[in-house]
This record gives C-alpha cells, sequence and structure tokens, in this order.
RNA sequence: GCUGUGGUAGCUCAGUGGUAGAGCACUCCCUUGGUAAGGGAGAGGUCGAGAGUUCAAUCCUCUCUCACAGCACCA
C-alpha cells in the first residue's frame, strides 16, 4: 500500500467519478462499488490498458471494471489462466518438467515445456483432468513484483533455466512481476482473473502437441509445445470444433482427391501430376491470366528452364539461394570438366536478359515483361503442403522494367489490376502488406524514402489499406505481400510486388535516358496469382470445391433416366459442347439417384436429367449443385442459358 | 531441416510373430428405374523400401523414403 496520501479521483464510463486512497487496486474499487461486482469482476480497464484487480492504481485515470460479459478481456484472462492452469497441471504429474512460455493465441493458447519424454494423447488426457481439478479448487491467483536479482536466484535455484533466460532478457525498466495460481508460481506481465475457479470448466479443450523450438531459434533446443482451444461457454467450443471439422471438408488434397484434380506421389515429392479435370482448371485460369496481362499492357515471354551456373553466380543466387536450387550436372561433350546447371527457381535472372538484347530507350519504359514460368525450387521437406507449397509451381510472373519516377504509377496500377482479378475469382477482400527497409540493406537513405514513399501513396492511390512489415523488406528494395486465406485460417502469399534496383545492375541492363545517356532502370518483380498451384488450391478450400461455373472442370453432366434417352443424352452434350460448355453424358446402366449423387458429391455445378417426357418435349430437367429442386427447361434456351454463364468474367458483356 | 505421429486393396480403415479383412469404388449379370447409394456374383494386396533379430516378420529392431501436425524456412 502506497504511503502517499494524497487522493486520486477515478472516472467511471458513466462519467461519475470518485476519490480512492493513491495505489488502491482495482479489486478494491470493484468491491466498494458492490460486493456483487467485487465478486464478478475478473479484471479492469485502467486508462485503457488491461489492469490486473490486484495492481494497484496511482494516479487519476478513467477506470472500466470487466465481468466475464467483456468478452474480449474476458477471453484474454481465460485463456491466459488456462495456459497457467496446464503448466501448473503438468508440473504436477511431472515435477521434473521445465517450464518456459505461454501466450494466448487465436481461439486458445499454447505452453511449450521441455520434457525428454514426448507427450502422448493420453497424456493430454491426464493433464485435461487435472486441470479440471485446479479450477474446481478455486485457487486464489496472488501477483507480486520482486527484484530482478531475486527472481533470477528463485529460478536458478528452482532448477528453471528458460525463466532465467527470460527475465535476463526483460528490459531493465520493466517490472519483474510473480504469479501464483494456489501454490504454483510462474513469471508472467499479466493481468489474470481473480481465482483458477472463474475459468469455465467446459469450455476448453486440449487439442494437439508439436515441437516448436526455443524462442524460435532452429539453431536451440527443440521443446513440446501443448495447444489448447478455450472460450467463454461450452458452446463456444463446440461451435469451434465443429467449424475445424468442415475446414477439414474443405482441405484442397481431400477435394483434389475427390474431385480428381491431381495426384501426387513419392517420386516427385513436391510435384504435381495434373489430371484432366484439374488441368481443365488450370488451363482456363491461364487462359484468363493471359487475356488479363495483354489487356494490361504486358508483353508474354518465355526464358529456359535450365540455365548454367554462371547466370546464376552474375544473378547472386548461386551464393544465397544454391540450397534451395535443383542443381544439374552434364557430360557436355567437348567439355573438361561438367557442366554445371540449375533449375531456375525464379525468372528473373532470365528476363533480364530479355531486357537487354538489343538497345532501349527511355520511351520503351515502363516495359512489362510477363511470364507464366515454371520454377523449381528445393524446397525443406517440412514446408511441403498439397499443391499450395511444392517443389515445381508455375509462377503468374512479370518483371517491369521503369524509371524510379515511374514506380508509383506502376505499383497503383498493379493492385488495381490485382484487384480485379481477385473480384473476378471470388476474393473481394484481400490483405496487403507492406515489407520496409531491413537492417542489412543496400542503396542510400534517400532512395529508399523515395521509394518506400511511392509504394505508401500508390497504395493510398487505390483506396486501400495495408500492415506495415517494419524491416521485412528484402536488402535491396521494399516489397508489398498480397494474402489470401485458406480453409482453416491459415494465411497464405499470393500476389507480391517489389522494388528492386539491385539485378539491373549486377546483370547490366541499362536504358538510352532523353539526355543520349546510359542509364539503369528499376525492375519490379510483381506476380498476381503467385503461382497457380497455390492459388487453385486455395480456390478450391475458398469454394469448398463449388468452383464458379466459368472455371468447373466439368460444368455440366447429361444423365438419362431410362436407356431409351440416351440418344437425346448424346444430343444436349453434342449441342452443349457447341455451344463452349463443358458437358458430359452419363448414360451407363444406374438409377437416376444414384447418377445424382454420385455427381453431386463430385461438385458438378449442374445436372440435366433427361427421360421419355424430355426426349418428348424436347427440354430437359435441370438440377443445380446445392438445390433439392429441379425444374424443367427448353432445351435451346438452357444452351443459351448455361453458354453464357460458362464465358469467363473478362469476356462478358456489360 | 527439426520434433512427434503415421504408411495394410483405387478410397476410408480394421487386424495378427505362423505370408491378410470390411465398406465404398471396379468388372460381369439381373434390373429401365423420375432427382443424393436397386439386387446378385466376381476380381483385386511383395502389408512404403532396404537391412537385421527369429525356425518363421505385415507385426519386433535399425536405416531410408513419403505423408500428416506444429516449429523453422519462404532471398
Amino acid at each position: 500500500m502506497s504511503l502517499d496520501q494524497s487522493p486520486i479521483t477515478l472516472t467511471f464510463p458513466d462519467g461519475n467519478a470518485r476519490q480512492y486512497p493513491a495505489g488502491v487496486t482495482a479489486a478494491e474499487v470493484a468491491a466498494d462499488i458492490s460486493t456483487s461486482l467485487g465478486k464478478k469482476a475478473i479484471s479492469a480497464q485502467v486508462d485503457g490498458a488491461h489492469w490486473d484487480l490486484q495492481w494497484p492504481i496511482e494516479a487519476d485515470a478513467a477506470i472500466a471494471i470487466n465481468t466475464m460479459k467483456d468478452e474480449a478481456p474476458a477471453l484474454e484472462l481465460v485463456r491466459h489462466d488456462l495456459a497457467h492452469i496446464m503448466a501448473r497441471a503438468v508440473q504436477e504429474i511431472w515435477p521434473d518438467v521445465k517450464v518456459t512460455i505461454g501466450p494466448v493465441i487465436e481461439h486458445g493458447w499454447y505452453y511449450d515445456f521441455d520434457r525428454a519424454e514426448p507427450f502422448t494423447p493420453e497424456d493430454l488426457g491426464a493433464i485435461e483432468k487435472k486441470m479440471r481439478e485446479i479450477i474446481n479448487k478455486r485457487d486464489p491467483v496472488r501477483t507480486e513484483t520482486w527484484e530482478r536479482d531475486r527472481a533470477i536466484a528463485h529460478y536458478r535455484d528452482n532448477d528453471e533455466p528458460y525463466k532465467v533466460e527470460l527475465i535476463e532478457s526483460i528490459p531493465g525498466s520493466e517490472p519483474i512481476r510473480m504469479y501464483w495460481h494456489g501454490d504454483w508460481q510462474d513469471l508472467c506481465r499479466g493481468p489474470h482473473l481473480q481465482h483458477t475457479g472463474q475459468v469455465p470448466g467446459d469450455a476448453f479443450k486440449l487439442m494437439s502437441v508439436a515441437g516448436a523450438y526455443w524462442r524460435g531459434d532452429s539453431s536451440r533446443a527443440m521443446l513440446q509445445r501443448i495447444y489448447g482451444a478455450a472460450f467463454l461457454t461450452r458452446d463456444a467450443l463446440k461451435a469451434h470444433l465443429h467449424r475445424l471439422e468442415e475446414a477439414q471438408k474443405r482441405d484442397h488434397r481431400k477435394l483434389g482427391r475427390e474431385m480428381d484434380l491431381f495426384h501426387m506421389q513419392a517420386e516427385a515429392p513436391g510435384q504435381v501430376f495434373w489430371h484432366p479435370n484439374g488441368w481443365t482448371v488450370y488451363t482456363t485460369l491461364q487462359d484468363y491470366m493471359r487475356r488479363k496481362q495483354r489487356a494490361g499492357g504486358y508483353r508474354e515471354i518465355n526464358t529456359p528452364q535450365v540455365v548454367d551456373r554462371k547466370l546464376w553466380e552474375a544473378s547472386g543466387h548461386w551464393d544465397k539461394y544454391q540450397d534451395h536450387m535443383f542443381i544439374v550436372e552434364v557430360d557436355e561433350e567437348h567439355a573438361q570438366e561438367k557442366a554445371i546447371n540449375a533449375l531456375k527457381p525464379m525468372n528473373c535472372p532470365c528476363h533480364v536478359q530479355v531486357f537487354n538484347q538489343g538497345l532501349k530507350s527511355y520511351r520503351d519504359l515502363p516495359l512489362r515483361l510477363a511470364e507464366f514460368g515454371s520454377c523449381s525450387r528445393y524446397e525443406p521437406s517440412g514446408a511441403l503442403h498439397g499443391i499450395m507449397r511444392v517443389r515445381g509451381f508455375t509462377q503468374d510472373d512479370a518483371h517491369i522494367f521503369c524509371t524510379e519516377d515511374q514506380i508509383e504509377a506502376e505499383c497503383a496500377r498493379f493492385i488495381n489490376f490485382l484487384a480485379g482479378i481477385y473480384e473476378d475469382l471470388g476474393f473481394p477482400t484481400f490483405e496487403i502488406k507492406f515489407a520496409t527497409r531491413p537492417e542489412k540493406r543496400v542503396g542510400s537513405d534517400a532512395s529508399w524514402d523515395h521509394v518506400e514513399n511511392a509504394l505508401e501513396s500508390a497504395i493510398r492511390a487505390t483506396g486501400r489499406t495495408y500492415t506495415l512489415e517494419p524491416g521485412d523488406g528484402a536488402f535491396y528494395g521494399p516489397k508489398l505481400d498480397f494474402y489470401l486465406t485458406d480453409a482453416i485460417g491459415r494465411t497464405w502469399q499470393c500476389g507480391t510486388f517489389q522494388v528492386d534496383p539491385n539485378l539491373p545492375e549486377r546483370l547490366g541492363a541499362t536504358y538510352i535516358g532523353e539526355d543520349g545517356a546510359k542509364h539503369r532502370p528499376y525492375m519490379l518483380h510483381r506476380a498476381t496469382l503467385g503461382s497457380f498451384e497455390r492459388f487453385i488450391g486455395i480456390l478450391i478450400e475458398e469454394h469448398a470445391g463449388k468452383l464458379p461455373f466459368w472455371l468447373a472442370p466439368r460444368q455440366v453432366v447429361v444423365a438419362s433416366i431410362v436407356s431409351d434417352a440416351d440418344g437425346y443424352v448424346h444430343e444436349v452434350v453434342d449441342a452443349l459442347q457447341a455451344a463452349g460448355v463443358r458437358a458430359e453424358a452419363d448414360t451407363r446402366n444406374e438409377k437416376i439417384n444414384f447418377k445424382v449423387r454420385e455427381h453431386s458429391v463430385g461438385k458438378v455445378p449442374v445436372i440435366l436429367a433427361c427421360g421419355g417426357r424430355e426426349v418428348e418435349e424436347r427440354t430437359v430437367s435441370v438440377r443445380r449443385l446445392g438445390d433439392k429442386a429441379t425444374r424443367t427447361a427448353g432445351l435451346d434456351a438452357l444452351v443459351g442459358e448455361l453458354s453464357a454463364e460458362a464465358t469467363p468474367p473478362d469476356l462478358r458483356r456489360g
């Protein structure tokens, strides 16, 4: 308790103010308002900061008392206390386990432990049981601020080396705060609940255990991370688990197999075998992109796959990126030694070669060279993920050669280009991350200032917002990355826009300026979809396999109800195909129920059924995927309707 | 790459120290059926690869490989 006798004024959300002695705690304030609020209180907001009930308030402030009805702080506290309760449970069961850190994350929390034996699923059950016991004990939570040396000595004595290291890394200006849940103690910046009984005992679940490096550093110890999910109510937890199940059904790897789009196999890890259905999606998307790029002022080119190491040495990739390149050695006929080549991991050096052919004038700039460039990268095995992260992929890549003054306009032009395409493909929203200058970089500060400002005002010109990623830019220039989200909330980088004065320098790109002298162009690396593989994976998950009609591999199946209709079915298929619709006949010896089910499961957007009536009247029975109802339509009208729907968005009228 | 868990029929998965099973899919037959699984029969597997232990290995051990989850990586 503070010795300072001068009172402080606390102002409540309703505008009322009360005076308290300096050093009063939020718990005392809550209890002063009412006994019930004192019990229900979980934390406070003090001048906007999330405040533990036990922390003293030393100066005038705006204060609000939080209860479990205040969802954001309540979730934060429940998850955070669960992290501590779980760590306590683990140490009660296995006293030798070393504790490290346990932060709150989206949907829950995790805690990292150092233990020689792996945690098993049975262990998770035992931990969960112990956690419920701790919650039922309603143990009080207590906090104290300690001197740094005392805290370090405490953890040394208790053989908790990770805690010692944590304290040593806390800046000297910050207090060292110790928390107790009952008798169990942890280092923590808080805030926490009043007692363990405030945690809803039926709204959390231990989800999984996996390895994680201490402090995220792959050169350091591998710890065991236990993930938990937690909510305020049992129903909210159940809803979350249900969402996870639903998300699993959208997994592109599962749908890719079910829809017969592609497969992968051990002989070519990280590379895609596209099946007819999948390749239809791919080429339809590529045709669309080719038209959009042509309309967007790009010239399409194509460059070699296997390139001599000399070019990679010149570009700098041989030094920096060699571990990720597929190296190819060849016994050349007349050479003394083996020729060493590499499969291209990116297209930029080859594009500079195209630029470098012949003299370029400032009048040629900006020159936009695009390639559907097949790249090969030796990605770490643990990074591979379906068709989203692969070793062989095709970028919708382009490089814009321009002057420094043209960067801003090119950037704004690209963002609008990308936004239009994402919109067409069903992604009206996406996240832009703006990565600025890193500590290790080349180029003058003045130049970085100019280029970063150009990107910033380009984004502003498009009316979009961005997230700043300070220090995340490449060593040669800043970049924008464009992110989409997959079925289970993982975000994937798709588009990118990078400013690069470095590679033109290394590879000697020049143009003749108005002054008749040679100048160095800037090079803007940009991709819209990123890679066809990843983007198609995201498309599949976003649409849960129900791709927009124009992209669907099989747009229409025409199924006979009786075999007498088989001839008419083929006539309908022919008419649809002639009108540019991807239609197939299903005249198998099966009942219509069976056919409808199979093609519904196969995500075919339109099923047309034909029986005696339809043959008679030259109609079809139309069933849309997801609809229970059917309708009857005249053949000619329906062909026109589906033909319009099959038209890619950029070719539609109006 | 690291930690952990896995790999049995096309798919989803049981199973055992004495060389294997189900459902669906597939093939054939019956059935001509009106909008999410009609009936019957049949065929199908070097149990991821290699080595070891054992009289005997799909099963136990080791190595490799691929997959999955997370971490690290994504110039």
